[in-house]
Order: structure tokens, then sequence, then C-alpha cells
DNA sequence: GAATCATATGTGAGTTTGCACATATGGACG
DNA sequence: CGTCCATATGTGCAAACTCACATATGATTC
């Protein structure tokens, strides 16, 4: 049900396609949602079925045809009306976790070895966040119009250290077992 | 399909019944995964009819009585194998950072209090980790057989302590912007 | 000239998940 | 005696999601 809202709040602030969504959902809004392409097409689908959304065709003549979805009034007011209700408690689903959690049925240096991809990993996942910080906010001060994106970016880095912090403890942790 | 490594995961430690391990997925484990009964009931009936559980009726005088599940070869060899491969990216939903990303259509005041809210909330459910963590570790020093859970609930108050810091710093910008 | 890539939009089929509802036992509480 | 609570296990249906596959355009690359 929120993932009309995150089409929906995308929308609000530009008009775009579903290829351009897609993107974005691959992109900036990947620390905090994810769909792929044919879920987006269809919800779009049902979002103008509603008359929150409408679209007009745009041809091009170097690419192929596009269409370009924007809010209607509709639309934007049921954003808002979602916007006012309280949040449900998330739901975590968090496999590395999971694993982590089994992880007396496996020995220490498989492990450790775990622990040392997922923190490479992460560390380079927040080097392209902070990239695209310095892009966006390069005086570490937003504009109000962009004040969601300023608190989201920084929530995920910070969501991102916190990770490889505790890989670190973890790591240190089986270290003294060994 | 993952939630059938979390609860082959869970039998792997202990045999219980599924409603047993609804109230694990709704206690301790509940910061890294979730699921409701009712998908429990019908994993566990998938997994049996695939040979990985089998389960014994036991028979209660003072409750109805229940189907105490455990593992077979072939599920802990599952489970093993399943342990053995890399994780896939995690796909990140959070509603509250949905609702973030579009602050700029609310004003200051409602995002604040929005997040003054949050903040309190995470404020308990730390609390309550916390005194799990003194009942589970009092010494701060797991067994090897519980370094798993060791691990998770410590990632877990952090993640929470997180959100909570990220708040205030929210809270912070938007009581500049007022 | 062929193969590949980025752009662009979808369908069909299946899996996973969530929600409302159903049923049953025995203890506790008023 | 009735009601509620914790225990215990499910079904039916709808919504959300994933994956494989399908199609088309024009630019680039070999």
């Amino acid at each position: 049900m929120a993932l009309r809202y995150a089409v929906l709040g995308l929308l609000s602030k530009a008009e775009m396609s579903g290829y351009d969504l897609t993107q974005r959902f691959t992109q900036e809004v990947s620390h905090f949602w994810n769909a792929h392409h044919t879920q987006i097409y269809r919800e779009l689908q049902k979002l103008e079925d509603e008359g929150l959304l409408h679209h007009q065709v745009v041809e091009q003549s170097d690419r192929p045809d596009k269409k370009i979805y924007s809010l209607t009034d509709a639309g934007l007011e049921a954003l808002l009306t979602w916007l006012s209700e309280s949040p449900k408690p998330p739901k975590m689903k968090n496999e590395s976790l999971l694993r982590v959690s089994l992880f007396h049925l496996i020995p220490p240096e498989r492990a450790i070895a775990f622990l040392e991809e997922s923190k490479r990993a992460h560390q380079e996942i927040i080097s392209l966040m902070n990239l695209w910080k310095q892009e966006h906010f390069p005086d570490d001060h937003p504009v109000p119009q962009e004040i969601g994106e300023y608190l989201t970016i920084e929530y995920g880095t910070r969501f991102v250290q916190t990770w490889i912090d505790w890989c670190e403890f973890a790591i240190g942790v089986f270290s003294k077992l060994r």
C-alpha cells in the first residue's frame, strides 16, 4: 500500500516517466525504498485508473516514445492525506543478520570472511553516498524544498556507517574466539 | 525464499511449535525478521512436504495439543547450504523515511512533531532491548553457541540508537527553519 | 553488417505476504 | 455463569512482489 505513495511522492517533485521512476528507485531512493520496473508500470496504470495520475505521450526521435506522468489534484490530495496519518511500525527483513544469527553453525574463519566482505561492500556504498551528498549539498545546507532529500541521505550514510562499525565489532568478537 | 531459512534456523537451535515460532518472530527475532503466524503455519507445512522438517503431536491436558517441529537431516543440510551462499543486497522499505522525504509538503511544526514522536517510540524500544540484553548477557560476554544472538541484539540496539540520534539531528535542522 | 547497449514499456505466471475470519481448549476473574 | 485471556492451529482471499520473457528504437562499438 505504500509503493503508491512512493510513486506519488516522486511525481510530486517532478513529472516523469516510468523509466525515470525506475532509475530513481534504483538510485537516490534506494536507501529507503525499492521496486522492480514491472511493478512500477503496473502501479502507474492502477493510479491512473483511480484518477490520481494522468500522462501525456512524448514523442522522441532518437529514443522510443515515452509517457510522462504527473499528479492530478486528487493525487496530491491522496498523498497529503497519507502524509498526515501515523506510520505503522516497520517490518524488518535483514538477510545478513539472519545469517549472523546462525553463525554458531559455521567455523569462525567463515564468519569473519563474511563480515569482512560485507564491511568492504558497505564501504563502497558509503563512498558513493558521500559523493552524491557532495554533489547535491556542497555546503551541507539544503534549501527548504530539498530538506527531505538532505535528511534521508544523511540517515542513509549514518545507517551504513553503523553497519560498518558493527562489522568491525563483530569481527573483533570472533577474532577473540579463534 | 528466506523465511524458510529463518524457520529452519530457529528450529536448528531448539525444536518447537508454530506458536512458539510466532512468539520468537514477534520478540527476539523481530529486529531482523518478521512473519505473521498464518505465514509460519503454511511454511511449516510446506517444509514438511519437502522433507526438511517433521513433527510429533504433543498432547497437553491444560492446553490445546500442539505439533513440535524439528529439523530432518535434509533440513539441516539445506540450512547449511544456504548459509554458505552469498547474500543478496538488502531491499530497503522504510515507510518513515518515505514520509520524511516528503516533508517539504507539510509545515515544519508537523515534521518536528512526527520526529519527536518517532524518537520517543524508539527510546521505548531501546529500553526493552537493553533489558533483554542484561537478562541474556549480564557479563556482556556470550558463550559460543549464543554468539549469533549476542551480535544481532548488539546490532539491533545500535540500529535503533542511530535512528534516535538522527531524529535529534533532523529536529535540529527543522528548528533552524522555523 | 552484427552485436550490444541504453532507452522505453509492458505481460503472464508464480510466490510471498497480509488481513479477516474460523475453531478449539482450559484457566482466571468477576 | 459468562466473559475474557493465553494457547494452539489453521483457511480463504486479496494485495504485493518477483522473475522470465517480450518488444521496439536508435546509437555505439567491433
